[in-house]
DNA sequence: CAGTATCCCACTGGATACTG
DNA sequence: CAGTATCCAGTGGGATACTG
């Protein structure tokens, strides 16, 4: 039987809840949609995302080096985020997820309501 | 400039984030690695779920066709779980990001505590 | 064996106000 | 513009006890 290190460091469980995070995935996809993006572009991209979340979340992803930031000594300052070639790697990667969930979207909300599951994960 | 809708329903937001829960990956894979398995032998596996997060994450993948459960009418009760077919169909992108992640493991450990940031998102 | 049922805490993440 | 700094609510998830 086959198992996944409860113990120590687990690169599953480490490194994907970074993309797993609420906001992570939804960024990269974005960043990569739209190439360099400004702090405000990215907020008002996503729509619903608080400042607060944004900034949080691109400093992880930031520290994991899939996204690159550069200020520029300007005023108003102007900061661009884009993704490093690493982000990079990993696109094509989401983009499977995500072709994944739309084409299986359809019939997973038709087995939920079938199930009346209501309890969410 | 591309975006991904905020209101309404959005395939990524809503279907990702049950894979995305703390144990729903880990789960699949699981059973990915070992064929038919029984609560207890799930649990095991992983090592340090508990009841109830077994039991709740099992009952969303199923709820979404991820997961069929098979109860069989023995004394002591003798439940099985195991991948369906479209829970099969999922497996190969989840192995891309787990390779990727083994592969960047390394790399992005060391940037971490280069950059020396503690919030994990 | 395979779960439910409670209780409860930590942390995620939103709202708001303030700043270089 | 691009953030910090607080404060606070909701909930994800653990521990424990009980059951068909």
């Amino acid at each position: 039987m086959q198992n996944f290190h409860p113990t120590g460091f687990c690169p599953i469980r480490d490194i994907i809840s970074r993309l797993s995070s609420k906001w992570g995935m939804l960024i990269l996809i974005t960043l990569n949609a739209n190439n360099t993006m400004r702090f405000n572009d990215i907020q008002k991209s996503i729509g619903d995302i608080s400042q607060r979340m944004l900034t949080v979340t691109l400093r992880a992803l930031e520290a994991d080096g899939l996204v690159s930031r550069t200020i520029y000594a300007e005023v108003p300052p102007r900061v661009e985020y884009k993704l490093t070639e690493r982000g990079n790697s990993l696109i094509p990667l989401l983009k499977n997820l995500v072709d994944w969930a739309i084409a299986n979207t359809d019939a997973i909300l038709q087995e939920r309501t079938d199930k009346k599951y209501e309890e969410t994960v």
